[in-house]
DNA sequence: AATGAATGAGGATTCATTCAT
DNA sequence: TATGAATGAATCCTCATTCAT
């Protein structure tokens, strides 16, 4: 009685599970592609599957939630950016400057505009409608890999304490989701800070972030 | 019976120019009342209304959408903000050090915890449905606030060079904003962080935020 | 933002308390005439709206579920059944023989079709999403009009006692219901009818009910 | 990770007849489970496949349609009552009371909650989507249970007529169905019965239908 | 200036059914 | 026979905004 239509040409079914995890992240690209085009105006899951060429039933297979979609895109570039950061830091040998450290840490957020958006409406807005293992999945995944580089951290930079490494991550992330914020108006905004006395208002992100991440890591030095 | 009206006393007209500032803090007074306890899920305009007791088309007479409304709302804290600060400041001699500094700064943050809500979806949700002319009017406001306020700074950290007060202040923006969503967890994440292996997780925003903004300004001093 | 269109002529704005309750009763009216179209396939808040040339919106300002509505549908019929009852009932004099009584309770509801189904799915689907006020006030509106009525018949029917009346009412209900079903078939089952065998299951709804509804008056007289 | 299939050992192919129909019956055997657990929160293909531990698909080779399904669970049980009840009378001798045949096919309901749901919802909602044969097959199959048992009554309870028999237990059924929604409010209802002004709302369902057949029957025998 | 009834686009989610394997 | 991934129509409800009074 439902469901009866003229499909155009059906995708490949999914049946093992490495072509459902593929699906999965073909889901999770075609929702970063929709992320990235819509902006801030908030995706719908309309969007996502017209974008996946997928019926949107099909999405809910993946995802229970939207918002557990969302959550599951913003992962996928976290663990990236972790990855990318592990990478880096196995090449180095102790001890290094606070400088050079963190100009790895922000290189590595090259590219990951939209990441970092994410990551801001974060508590604001993913946690809203996500199931509660997905929270605790996801918080379970932050916290290893938080301590997991927080540890490489600690051998780079010996007067790192234990534990000290995934503080200053933790730091990290909020001067990324809150300088991102300033350093990131929208168009509207722009337009203020052609006005030479806000000039000041305008930041380059990664500059920015470098200048404060090594004072962040240079005064816990001090601080002990 | 829904939808029958229960007539109360209409409000006194606001004729006068003052009248119609204080209309207009009553309404900010409501929405901010009504932010505290609708928390993340987003206040309504009929709640807005509902508690200041007028109609929702009287609103409409004051702020032209409701984002306009809640950035008004946000303006007003934030000045406050700025006045608590210099007050705060302007009984202090130079030089101090940086950790007192920090204090000061991190403790006129007490109370202000919907403010920083506000703050955090300030660039992703507020700027979107806002006149121009109001977003301007804010980021003038604003610069001007960090400007002057940066100048007390400077002049308390005498390391701190011509413009570098606002630009520390700016970065405390993000660390305030960003500190507060990591040590802010939404209930869900509350439960995640009840594994001991995640207990790092949990975070005091003031202790925190004082930490932070106490290695950034020695930092900054450091690094020169 | 949104609500931006081009209406057709918009109806006159229900301002007083009569005009919002004639509102209400259109909107009750639009619903009847939409359940009696779709039948059993359940209808639908866009059906009720257009048919009403109201928007969606509006019909939840006057009701806050579609559940809510279509009890108050119930209940509006109902009500009516009993006033008919009531006055009927007013013109005889005690006592009256159960046949008679049973005659005025069954022709009270001729052209109540479609108010006995939705009797029918009263407990099974309307009580799902309905505010439990709600819900109250039917069940006591329900109590005192079948009290009320109930006391009715205790007088013409002597051997009834106190309390035997709203009881009765209740059986009544109860073979109303049922009988419905069983002397409506859905179109289908209308087929199988025509088989000589399957003759006796073609049962005229009035006339039954009356037969029963007397053995059952009968009965209770016997049985005390 | 969700839409990851834990393979599990597939169950025998129904090859042969008897297969078959075993497999039918494990299928409404599940399906009258899932019924019982989720209530009126109309149950679904997907839970009753779960239960079964078939793939949904699977189901469709036994049932064309869900309502195909609840038809034949609901024919399934009522057969069974029909047989417990012809089971009972036949150790009867003629004549019996009134009373005593009501307390025979009052009794045979006990433990028959469900089936009693799904008997109300029969003509509102099964007979949407059943395939005409289906119909026709189940009120042929009703007819026939409905003349065999009307005969028995008809030779133990003499003042019926021949043809009698049929027609009370019809009117059996609907007392059944309409006093089983009046006595089994959903939960939301139950709170309404705390007052004691509609404290007689409150039925015992099994007691009530008793009474009322009682009646049902002595009014009959009175009426001729 | 104030009102508040009306608007209606829009979005998330469900679930019976199909069909390629 | 059995599977279960894919389908997508369908539905309820929200809420910022308007505008006639």
């Amino acid at each position: 009685m439902r469901g009866v239509s003229t499909p155009r040409t059906a995708p490949a079914r999914a049946r093992r599970d490495e072509d459902k995890t593929a699906r999965r992240e073909a889901i999770l690209d075609a929702a970063s592609r929709v992320w990235d085009e819509r902006g801030y105006a908030s995706a719908t899951m309309t969007d996502v599957a017209r974008e996946t060429r997928l019926a949107k039933g099909t999405l809910y297979l993946y995802f229970r939630t939207k918002e557990e979609l969302f959550l599951a895109l913003l992962a996928r570039q976290l663990w990236t950016w972790f990855d990318r950061v592990d990478a880096d830091l196995a090449a180095l040998s102790a001890p290094q400057e606070a400088r050079t450290l963190a100009a790895h840490l922000t290189e590595a957020l090259r590219g990951t505009h939209r990441m970092v958006d994410l990551l801001t409406l974060l508590s604001a807005i993913l946690e809203q409608n996500v199931p509660i293992e997905a929270t605790l999945a996801f918080k379970a995944g932050l916290g290893e890999r938080l301590r997991r580089t927080g540890g490489v951290m600690e051998r780079l930079l010996p007067h790192l304490r234990e534990g000290q490494g995934a503080r200053v991550l933790l730091h990290f992330s909020a001067l990324v989701v809150g300088l991102h914020q300033v350093a990131t108006p929208v168009p509207a905004a722009k337009a203020a800070t052609l006005d030479p006395q806000l000039h000041f208002l305008v930041l380059d992100f990664h500059e920015e972030l470098h200048v404060a991440l090594t004072a962040l890591l240079l005064g816990t030095e001090r601080a002990g």
